[in-house]
DNA sequence: AAGAGGGCCAACCGCCGACCA
DNA sequence: CTGGTCGGCGGTTGGCCCTCT
Protein backbone atom coordinates (compact mmCIF):
# COMPACT_ATOMS: atom_id res chain seq x y z
CA UNK A 1 0.00 0.00 0.00
CA UNK A 2 1.22 3.18 -0.91
CA UNK A 3 1.74 4.93 2.62
CA UNK A 4 3.26 8.33 1.60
CA UNK A 5 -0.17 9.49 0.66
CA UNK A 6 -3.58 9.17 2.43
CA UNK A 7 -3.64 9.07 5.87
CA UNK A 8 -0.40 10.26 7.50
CA UNK A 9 0.10 7.82 10.58
CA UNK A 10 -1.59 9.38 13.44
CA UNK A 11 1.00 8.66 16.24
CA UNK A 12 3.89 10.27 14.20
CA UNK A 13 2.74 13.67 15.03
CA UNK A 14 5.09 15.55 18.05
CA UNK A 15 6.72 14.33 20.45
CA UNK A 16 4.75 11.03 21.79
CA UNK A 17 5.44 9.14 24.61
CA UNK A 18 6.09 5.19 24.05
CA UNK A 19 6.11 2.15 26.24
CA UNK A 20 4.69 1.09 29.85
CA UNK A 21 2.02 3.34 30.85
CA UNK A 22 2.76 5.30 34.44
CA UNK A 23 0.11 5.19 37.10
CA UNK A 24 0.08 8.95 36.76
CA UNK A 25 -0.19 8.41 33.17
CA UNK A 26 -3.55 5.87 33.94
CA UNK A 27 -5.30 7.87 36.04
CA UNK A 28 -5.19 10.82 33.80
CA UNK A 29 -6.70 8.68 31.30
CA UNK A 30 -8.75 7.29 33.39
CA UNK A 31 -10.28 10.66 34.90
CA UNK A 32 -10.81 12.40 31.50
CA UNK A 33 -12.55 9.13 30.48
CA UNK A 34 -14.77 9.14 33.28
CA UNK A 35 -16.11 12.69 32.83
CA UNK A 36 -16.04 12.99 29.39
CA UNK A 37 -16.45 9.38 28.07
CA UNK A 38 -14.91 7.18 25.43
CA UNK A 39 -14.68 7.34 21.85
CA UNK A 40 -12.55 10.37 19.73
CA UNK A 41 -9.37 8.98 21.19
CA UNK A 42 -6.72 11.34 19.47
CA UNK A 43 -9.25 14.25 20.87
CA UNK A 44 -8.78 12.67 24.20
CA UNK A 45 -5.12 12.05 23.79
CA UNK A 46 -4.46 15.78 23.03
CA UNK A 47 -6.87 17.01 25.50
CA UNK A 48 -6.14 15.71 28.50
CA UNK A 49 -2.13 16.34 28.29
CA UNK A 50 -0.89 13.02 27.58
CA UNK A 51 1.35 12.70 25.10
CA UNK A 52 0.32 9.40 24.10
CA UNK A 53 -1.58 8.75 20.39
CA UNK A 54 -5.05 7.76 20.53
CA UNK A 55 -4.48 4.66 19.47
CA UNK A 56 -2.20 4.04 22.85
CA UNK A 57 -4.74 5.66 24.70
CA UNK A 58 -7.82 3.54 23.61
CA UNK A 59 -5.52 0.24 23.80
CA UNK A 60 -4.74 0.93 27.74
CA UNK A 61 -8.22 2.20 28.28
CA UNK A 62 -9.49 -1.19 26.58
CA UNK A 63 -7.35 -3.54 28.01
CA UNK A 64 -6.60 -2.37 31.45
CA UNK A 65 -8.73 0.42 32.70
CA UNK A 66 -11.95 0.09 31.57
CA UNK A 67 -14.36 -0.78 34.29
CA UNK A 68 -15.05 -4.54 34.77
CA UNK A 69 -12.10 -6.24 33.22
CA UNK A 70 -11.50 -9.33 34.27
CA UNK A 71 -7.61 -10.02 35.01
CA UNK A 72 -5.77 -13.43 35.35
CA UNK A 73 -7.31 -16.78 36.87
CA UNK A 74 -9.13 -18.06 33.54
CA UNK A 75 -11.46 -20.11 34.72
CA UNK A 76 -11.84 -23.85 33.43
CA UNK A 77 -15.27 -22.93 31.89
CA UNK A 78 -13.46 -19.88 30.07
CA UNK A 79 -10.82 -22.09 29.15
CA UNK A 80 -13.03 -24.32 27.84
CA UNK A 81 -15.15 -21.83 25.24
CA UNK A 82 -11.99 -19.95 24.56
CA UNK A 83 -11.20 -23.35 22.91
CA UNK A 84 -14.58 -23.98 21.09
CA UNK A 85 -14.89 -20.28 19.93
CA UNK A 86 -11.30 -20.63 18.48
CA UNK A 87 -12.44 -23.57 16.89
CA UNK A 88 -15.06 -22.17 15.62
CA UNK A 89 -13.58 -18.88 14.34
CA UNK A 90 -10.07 -18.73 14.29
CA UNK A 91 -7.76 -15.88 15.24
CA UNK A 92 -10.73 -13.53 15.56
CA UNK A 93 -9.83 -12.85 19.26
CA UNK A 94 -12.37 -9.80 19.91
CA UNK A 95 -15.00 -11.88 18.78
CA UNK A 96 -13.75 -14.73 20.73
CA UNK A 97 -13.65 -11.66 23.65
CA UNK A 98 -17.31 -11.00 23.20
CA UNK A 99 -18.26 -13.83 23.89
CA UNK A 100 -16.39 -13.85 27.47
CA UNK A 101 -17.23 -11.15 29.86
CA UNK A 102 -14.93 -8.90 31.11
CA UNK A 103 -12.08 -10.51 29.05
CA UNK A 104 -10.18 -7.94 26.38
CA UNK A 105 -9.32 -9.59 23.24
CA UNK A 106 -5.54 -9.42 24.02
CA UNK A 107 -5.54 -11.60 27.22
CA UNK A 108 -7.18 -14.29 25.21
CA UNK A 109 -5.03 -13.64 22.60
CA UNK A 110 -1.79 -13.82 24.80
CA UNK A 111 -3.46 -16.68 27.07
CA UNK A 112 -4.01 -18.62 23.51
CA UNK A 113 -0.45 -18.11 22.16
CA UNK A 114 1.44 -19.15 25.76
CA UNK A 115 -1.40 -21.63 26.93
CA UNK A 116 -3.76 -22.99 24.88
CA UNK A 117 -2.00 -23.42 21.56
CA UNK A 118 0.49 -25.56 23.32
CA UNK A 119 -1.83 -27.72 24.91
CA UNK A 120 -3.61 -28.59 21.71
CA UNK A 121 -0.73 -28.98 19.72
CA UNK A 122 -0.25 -31.92 21.96
CA UNK A 123 -3.20 -33.60 22.69
CA UNK A 124 -3.22 -33.74 18.70
CA UNK A 125 0.05 -35.04 18.57
CA UNK A 126 -1.05 -37.10 21.06
CA UNK A 127 -3.82 -38.54 19.50
CA UNK A 128 -1.35 -38.66 16.22
CA UNK A 129 0.68 -40.81 17.76
CA UNK A 130 -2.27 -43.18 18.77
CA UNK A 131 -3.24 -43.98 15.03
CA UNK A 132 -1.81 -46.49 12.83
CA UNK A 133 0.63 -44.50 10.85
CA UNK A 134 -0.51 -44.28 7.41
CA UNK A 135 -3.90 -45.74 7.58
CA UNK A 136 -5.22 -42.55 8.55
CA UNK A 137 -9.16 -42.69 7.94
CA UNK A 138 -10.22 -41.67 4.45
CA UNK A 139 -11.21 -38.31 4.39
CA UNK A 140 -10.61 -37.66 8.23
CA UNK A 141 -7.41 -35.72 8.26
CA UNK A 142 -5.48 -37.44 11.76
CA UNK A 143 -3.31 -33.72 12.37
CA UNK A 144 -4.48 -30.65 13.55
CA UNK A 145 -5.63 -28.32 11.43
CA UNK A 146 -3.21 -25.43 10.17
CA UNK A 147 -3.97 -22.25 12.04
CA UNK A 148 -6.11 -20.64 10.77
CA UNK A 149 -4.87 -17.19 9.19
CA UNK A 150 -7.68 -14.39 8.82
CA UNK A 151 -7.03 -10.54 8.07
CA UNK A 152 -8.28 -8.44 10.76
CA UNK A 153 -11.94 -7.71 9.25
CA UNK A 154 -14.79 -7.02 11.52
CA UNK A 155 -17.64 -9.75 10.78
CA UNK A 156 -20.69 -9.26 11.62
CA UNK A 157 -22.97 -10.76 8.83
CA UNK A 158 -23.30 -13.98 7.59
CA UNK A 159 -24.55 -14.78 3.68
CA UNK A 160 -27.71 -16.68 3.53
CA UNK A 161 -28.64 -17.92 0.25
CA UNK A 162 -32.47 -18.11 -1.09
CA UNK A 163 -32.87 -21.52 0.24
CA UNK A 164 -31.64 -21.41 3.56
CA UNK A 165 -32.94 -18.45 4.88
CA UNK A 166 -36.63 -19.92 5.64
CA UNK A 167 -35.08 -22.42 7.42
CA UNK A 168 -32.40 -19.48 9.50
CA UNK A 169 -35.26 -17.45 9.85
CA UNK A 170 -37.18 -20.11 11.42
CA UNK A 171 -34.46 -21.09 13.54
CA UNK A 172 -33.46 -17.34 14.47
CA UNK A 173 -36.68 -15.10 14.76
CA UNK A 174 -38.97 -17.56 15.39
CA UNK A 175 -40.03 -16.89 11.57
CA UNK A 176 -38.75 -13.73 10.60
CA UNK A 177 -35.79 -12.18 10.10
CA UNK A 178 -35.51 -8.83 11.27
CA UNK A 179 -32.61 -7.45 9.04
CA UNK A 180 -31.80 -8.86 6.15
CA UNK A 181 -30.39 -6.90 3.38
CA UNK A 182 -30.22 -8.25 -0.60
CA UNK A 183 -27.47 -7.27 -2.08
CA UNK A 184 -26.98 -6.68 -5.62
CA UNK A 185 -27.57 -9.74 -7.43
CA UNK A 186 -30.66 -10.95 -4.72
CA UNK A 187 -28.87 -14.16 -4.75
CA UNK A 188 -27.68 -13.93 -1.17
CA UNK A 189 -28.89 -11.58 1.69
CA UNK A 190 -27.02 -10.86 4.69
CA UNK A 191 -28.22 -10.71 8.57
CA UNK A 192 -26.63 -8.95 11.63
CA UNK A 193 -25.61 -11.72 13.95
CA UNK A 194 -24.26 -11.69 17.60
CA UNK A 195 -21.95 -14.57 18.41
CA UNK A 196 -24.45 -16.21 21.25
CA UNK A 197 -27.00 -17.21 18.10
CA UNK A 198 -24.42 -18.03 15.99
CA UNK A 199 -22.98 -20.59 19.16
CA UNK A 200 -26.81 -21.45 19.78
CA UNK A 201 -26.72 -22.60 16.62
CA UNK A 202 -24.14 -24.68 15.72
CA UNK A 203 -22.41 -25.68 19.30
CA UNK A 204 -26.10 -26.25 20.57
CA UNK A 205 -27.64 -27.93 18.04
CA UNK A 206 -25.07 -31.08 16.78
CA UNK A 207 -28.29 -31.56 13.91
CA UNK A 208 -26.67 -28.49 12.27
CA UNK A 209 -24.58 -31.36 10.60
CA UNK A 210 -27.73 -32.82 9.49
CA UNK A 211 -29.19 -29.75 7.59
CA UNK A 212 -29.50 -30.33 4.06
CA UNK A 213 -25.64 -29.64 2.27
CA UNK A 214 -26.03 -28.51 -1.46
CA UNK A 215 -23.44 -27.56 -3.74
CA UNK A 216 -20.58 -26.88 -1.05
CA UNK A 217 -17.76 -25.78 -2.97
CA UNK A 218 -14.17 -27.68 -3.16
CA UNK A 219 -12.99 -24.55 -1.05
CA UNK A 220 -15.93 -25.33 1.53
CA UNK A 221 -16.97 -21.76 1.57
CA UNK A 222 -13.45 -20.15 2.20
CA UNK A 223 -13.94 -21.57 5.73
CA UNK A 224 -10.38 -21.68 6.65
CA UNK A 225 -8.28 -18.55 6.05
CA UNK A 226 -7.76 -17.12 2.42
CA UNK A 227 -11.20 -15.84 2.13
CA UNK A 228 -11.00 -11.70 2.75
CA UNK A 229 -14.53 -11.90 3.05
CA UNK A 230 -16.11 -13.24 6.25
CA UNK A 231 -19.83 -13.17 5.27
CA UNK A 232 -18.45 -15.94 2.49
CA UNK A 233 -16.06 -17.32 5.15
CA UNK A 234 -19.21 -17.63 7.40
CA UNK A 235 -21.21 -19.00 4.20
CA UNK A 236 -24.73 -20.39 5.33
CA UNK A 237 -23.54 -22.38 2.19
CA UNK A 238 -22.43 -24.35 4.75
CA UNK A 239 -25.14 -25.91 7.84
CA UNK A 240 -24.19 -22.85 10.37
CA UNK A 241 -20.28 -22.48 9.82
CA UNK A 242 -19.21 -25.68 9.39
CA UNK A 243 -17.51 -27.62 6.98
CA UNK A 244 -17.68 -30.88 6.78
CA UNK A 245 -14.49 -31.65 8.42
CA UNK A 246 -14.88 -29.17 10.71
CA UNK A 247 -18.28 -30.76 12.15
CA UNK A 248 -15.64 -34.58 12.06
CA UNK A 249 -13.03 -32.20 14.17
CA UNK A 250 -16.24 -30.99 16.44
CA UNK A 251 -16.15 -34.13 19.01
CA UNK A 252 -14.52 -31.24 20.71
CA UNK A 253 -15.39 -32.28 24.29
CA UNK A 254 -13.29 -35.09 23.89
CA UNK A 255 -10.71 -32.83 23.13
CA UNK A 256 -11.56 -30.53 25.93
CA UNK A 257 -11.20 -33.19 28.85
CA UNK A 258 -8.14 -34.46 27.30
CA UNK A 259 -6.24 -31.42 27.60
CA UNK A 260 -7.82 -30.37 30.88
CA UNK A 261 -6.16 -33.49 32.66
CA UNK A 262 -3.12 -33.50 30.41
CA UNK A 263 -3.02 -29.61 31.72
CA UNK A 264 -3.47 -30.06 35.32
C1' DA B 1 24.95 -16.85 43.58
C1' DA B 2 24.79 -15.81 38.93
C1' DG B 3 23.93 -16.37 34.18
C1' DA B 4 20.99 -18.46 30.50
C1' DG B 5 16.78 -19.59 28.68
C1' DG B 6 11.97 -19.51 28.32
C1' DG B 7 7.36 -17.79 29.28
C1' DC B 8 4.19 -14.21 29.85
C1' DC B 9 2.14 -9.95 28.90
C1' DA B 10 1.68 -5.06 27.70
C1' DA B 11 2.31 -2.26 24.03
C1' DC B 12 3.28 -1.26 19.34
C1' DC B 13 2.69 -1.88 14.33
C1' DG B 14 0.48 -2.26 10.01
C1' DC B 15 -3.60 -2.98 7.76
C1' DC B 16 -8.51 -2.53 6.91
C1' DG B 17 -13.35 -0.81 6.66
C1' DA B 18 -16.40 2.87 7.95
C1' DC B 19 -17.32 7.41 7.96
C1' DC B 20 -17.23 12.16 6.71
C1' DA B 21 -16.16 16.49 4.36
C1' DC C 1 -16.71 10.35 -6.13
C1' DT C 2 -12.47 10.96 -3.78
C1' DG C 3 -9.33 11.46 -0.28
C1' DG C 4 -8.40 11.92 4.62
C1' DT C 5 -9.28 10.47 9.30
C1' DC C 6 -10.66 7.43 12.83
C1' DG C 7 -11.58 3.28 15.24
C1' DG C 8 -10.75 -1.42 15.41
C1' DC C 9 -8.46 -5.68 14.43
C1' DG C 10 -4.79 -9.46 14.53
C1' DG C 11 0.17 -10.12 14.46
C1' DT C 12 4.51 -9.12 16.40
C1' DT C 13 7.88 -7.47 19.57
C1' DG C 14 10.44 -6.26 23.60
C1' DG C 15 11.05 -6.26 28.38
C1' DC C 16 10.26 -8.19 32.78
C1' DC C 17 10.14 -12.14 35.66
C1' DC C 18 10.68 -16.82 36.92
C1' DT C 19 12.96 -21.21 36.66
C1' DC C 20 16.68 -24.05 35.73
C1' DT C 21 21.46 -25.26 35.54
Amino acid sequence: MNRSMGRSPSCSKGEVNKGAWSVTEDKILHTYITTHGEGKWREIAERSGLKRCGKSCRLRWLNYLRPGIKRGNITHDEEDLIIRLHKLLGNRWSLIAGRLPGRTDTEIKNYWNSNLSKKVQQYHNKSQENEQPGTAPSGKKSQARPPIRTKATRCTKVVLPPQQQGQVAKDLDGGSLSKLHEDGNSSVCFKDLDMGTLLSLDIQDSNAANLGRNGIPEHGGGVYGDDDDCSAWISLNLPFLLEDKMLENWGISDDLQAIGESGQ
